[in-house]
DNA sequence: AAAATGACCAGAATACCACATCGGTCATCC
DNA sequence: GGATGACCGATGTGGTATTCTGGTCATTTT
């Protein structure tokens, strides 16, 4: 039994159930079975068994999406992929979308500061297939990192602002075809 | 001299600088130059005098907004202007920074509610130009109201968000750029 | 001996209460 | 009769007493 994949599962559960804030480590203990005190002997503080839980899940959804890209699919196809495989998995987003919440909610400093960390990863992941689609004249000459800057913002507000404003959470087809239609639409390159 | 005049110019001016919250009643009758009771002859209260404040700028931005757009020019070219006109009109904006601010920090509930309302307001009118350009057969066929949200959202994700990560804010140029070539590109129709 | 544990501590967060501030009214004034 | 500001009740604020929580470490367990 590995305790430290316990710990890290436990605090997976605890943070995406109740926040950063709200999650405390006797509670993580609890749920790992382990002492609080074991704890500390793998992850040095709070912030660091975070910082562990995070990217652990975005490594997770990077390895996804590479194994979907294929190589000699078009642009627009990989992106139609990739896009509905991150909508598909919105529930194991769920850590996300809590901590979006305590955000807007609490404003928790360390919330705050690990979902600009998110943000840049996630932006510079989807800059470098960008670049890639240019490079293989698939897309057009284009600001990697202004567009996507746009297709992570507009990604995050039909998945968190939708709900906001409407009952009704759009579905996953009517997304993609949205995204498919013009955004990706406009970035492919006219033969 | 409009009494209700200089009072609705004496709120506009503190909501802008103060926000919502840190108004006071005796602040706009001080700036109004007017007595505290009189507010109370032309407004029911405090939340209608932030109403009118709020309409009466949106209202001075639809009809910027509907002078500009040329019934003859295409789709894409009314677009960017009117872009344009946002853009370069972000001073008049102020107010409405000044409230987005204060819903992220304090949260106050008629903020979020005049926000919430604003937001309803400009889609509903961006939806009734797509709703026109697909009509005339100027954009692809798609949900008017999907694509305003997508707009509106993009558009204040580069107004207010890129800031927060980037020091530099991007320049006008940078951003009527980036939405002429993928989302206006996007939507056209090609003929 | 090495790893695990939970009682313990200091500092941060919360709850509470006295007090100040503000939205809204209305008797008075011009 | 419209404008005014002193006044009122309710809401918000600041400062303090108390609780809670992250992190340590002496003791126990394996």
């Amino acid at each position: 039994m590995d305790r430290r994949h316990e710990i890290l599962l436990g605090a997976t559960k605890s943070f995406t159930l109740f926040g950063y804030k709200a999650t405390t480590i006797e509670q993580v203990a609890k749920i790992a079975n382990v002492g609080k005190g074991t704890i500390y002997t793998f992850f040095k503080n709070k912030e660091e068994l975070f910082q562990e839980v995070v990217f652990h899940l975005i490594n997770e959804m990077k390895h996804e999406t590479d194994r979907l890209i294929d190589t000699n699919a078009s642009f627009m196809q990989n992106a139609h992929t990739a896009l509905m495989k991150m909508l598909q998995f919105r529930e194991r987003h769920l850590l996300f979308a809590k901590l979006i919440e305590e955000e807007t909610a609490l404003g928790t400093p360390e919330v705050q500061q690990m979902l600009l960390k998110i943000e840049s990863e996630i932006i510079s992941y989807v800059s470098m297939r960008i670049r890639n689609g240019i490079a293989k004249d698939e897309i057009i000459e284009c600001n990697p990192e202004h567009v996507a800057f746009l297709l992570f913002k507009s990604y995050l507000a039909f998945i968190v602002d939708w709900q906001l404003t409407h009952n009704e959470p759009l579905n996953e087809q009517e997304i993609l075809t949205l995204f498919s239609e013009t955004l990706f639409r406009g970035l492919a390159k006219k033969k």
